[in-house]
RNA sequence: GGCGAGUUGGCGGAGUGGUUACGCAGCGGAUUGCAAAUCCGUGUACAGGAGUUCGAUUCUCCUACUCGCCUCCA
């Protein structure tokens, strides 16, 4: 069996991945607040994690691995948004308003994802449709004395678990004298977070044992996995912003509520996404959302490359120039392995980079040296590894339909006289014309040979005629 | 203030205690009527300082700078 190394932030070292039960290797993943178009930040994690996944199903068989990604589908942005609309007039109830706002948001994501060539989780539960197993969660945490009821709220008590603060290697004292935490009268301790609060009548809320309430933000991650993986699994993933204070609450959190489980046992988290050398925010304007790229016509494999020629741990730079770069790697790729059958297998060289905490960087090198060396069917099936060179993202390197041929022959014919009267004007007239259309001309020996390039626009061509 | 990550050739970006990835750009050559495409060749860079070592870009410490998280924002 392949060893796969993975970095573990919990333990802050790389480790060998050995799953609990190789027949079915769990992975748990934070997905996306569903209130609005993901931005280009939210792919990264979504493309990272594609990769562990196919590596591992890989690895272990596609049927082995079980793979969720949860849809927080409680939030206050949700509500914002939903009260929103129906303060602008919608008479229809906030729950439906709400719905429509989440499906909505669901389907661009699917959407968007699908472009960047992300296979779908196996499951993909919605925060909303396991609020009881939360509830319960809840309960059984006041029952062990790590949960409080005040005042509407259940609060988790994070004196009450001695390990809190392992995975960010802070400590309780050390985050209160930051004192950047809120402060609440009905709260025992200032760093204690919320697992219930109370709803009012134009918010949604679901009754509890405390009222008519809503859960809080991480309770969710914990009553799924527990619900879908069990107490212990394999990897649990996500961005690095997320690993204080939500990751840390789940562990908190699930830990005290299944003491008998390891809950997960690999962390890892990839570093955030910037663009142009600054943090993507809306008051820079360098905010842009997975569809702006695709409508401005950045192929979702253009981004999927980029994103994967920076390994997941460091810090990734989107730039113009990168993203032109990729394209035109792309574009050579896959001129070089159409018609072509892939191998059987990846290279090794690919699988081992990928193996080594997901060198996503040095398995695009070893993609380059394939192609260099000619393997195309080693190419083509070690880039599958990667998500690239599939049929189905390919769509935009397809050459606009148009018959070159007569004007091929019209070169032809203009070269071969100019061969002979030494006088090319016409011949560099119609190569100029070419070109300019976006047609590269390459003319040898053997002849003329015009291939529509990445610019290429036959209307210019047609209106040349 | 607390915690953490990073600083590699013109640019991007891997990696390694000693044989110096890879891509783009550049340069030289082959080829071409000229080009394009292609092919061949070409570049000893690892923030600064100290230490460990036979030897450090790679390990340790210090300094500088950059960035992230700690706050709704992945």
């Amino acid at each position: 069996m392949t060893d796969i190394q993975l970095y573990n932030t919990r333990t802050r070292q790389k480790q060998r991945l050995e799953p609990l039960d190789p027949a079915n290797v769990r992975m748990y993943v934070c997905g996306p607040t569903v209130y609005d178009r993901a931005h280009l930040g939210n792919a990264r994690p979504v493309v990272v994690f594609d990769v562990l996944y196919r590596l591992l199903r890989h690895v272990y068989g596609a049927d082995h691995v079980t793979y969720v990604r949860n849809f927080t589908d409680v939030d206050d942005k949700i509500n914002a948004a939903a009260l929103a609309r129906k303060q602008a007039g919608d008479p229809r109830p906030l729950e439906e308003l709400i719905r429509e706002r989440t499906e909505e948001t669901i389907g661009w994501y699917h959407a968007d994802m699908d472009a960047l060539g992300a296979l779908r989780p196996g499951q993909e539960p919605r925060a909303t449709e396991f609020i009881g197993a939360m509830i319960a969660m809840i309960e059984d945490l006041i029952a062990k004395g790590h949960a409080y009821a005040a005042e509407g709220h259940v609060l988790f008590r994070v004196r009450s678990y001695k390990d809190y603060g392992a995975l960010s290697g802070r400590s309780v004292d050390d985050m209160i004298a930051g004192a950047r935490v809120e402060v609440a009268p009905f709260k025992e301790d200032p760093m204690d977070f919320v697992l219930w609060k109370p709803s009012d009548d134009d918010l949604p809320g679901w009754d509890s044992p405390w009222g008519r309430g809503r859960p809080g933000w991480h309770i969710e991650c914990s009553a799924m996995s527990f619900e879908l993986l069990g107490p212990s699994f394999d990897i649990h993933g996500g961005g690095i912003d997320l690993q204080f204070p939500h990751h840390e609450n789940e562990i908190a959190q699930s830990c005290c509520a299944h003491p008998e489980g390891g809950f997960a046992t690999i962390w890892l988290h990839n570093e955030m996404l910037q663009v142009e050398g600054k943090k993507m925010s809306k008051s820079l304007g360098n905010f842009f959302t997975v569809r702006d790229l695709l409508e401005q016509g950045v192929p979702g494999e253009v981004i999927r490359f980029v994103f994967l020629s920076t390994h997941y741990r460091k810090p990734m730079d989107w730039t113009a120039e990168k993203a032109r770069e990729a394209e035109a790697t792309l574009r050579k790729w896959r001129g070089l392995v159409a018609g072509i059958e892939p191998a059987p297998s990846p290279a090794p060289e690919v699988t081992e980079a990928l193996c080594d905490d997901l060198n996503t960087a040095g398995a695009i090198a070893a993609l380059h040296r394939l192609a260099g060396a000619g393997d195309l069917a080693g190419l083509k099936a070690s880039a599958g590894l990667l998500g690239l060179l599939g049929e189905d993202l390919g769509a935009w390197a397809d050459a606009p339909v148009a018959d070159l041929g007569g004007w091929a022959e019209r070169l032809a014919a203009a070269r071969a006289a100019a061969m002979d009267s030494k006088d090319f004007a016409e011949v560099d007239r119609l190569k100029a014309l070419l070109i300019g259309a976006g047609v590269e001309v390459r003319m040898s020996k053997a002849g003329v040979e015009l291939v529509p390039g990445a610019g290429f626009d036959p209307a210019r061509l047609e209106a040349l005629e």
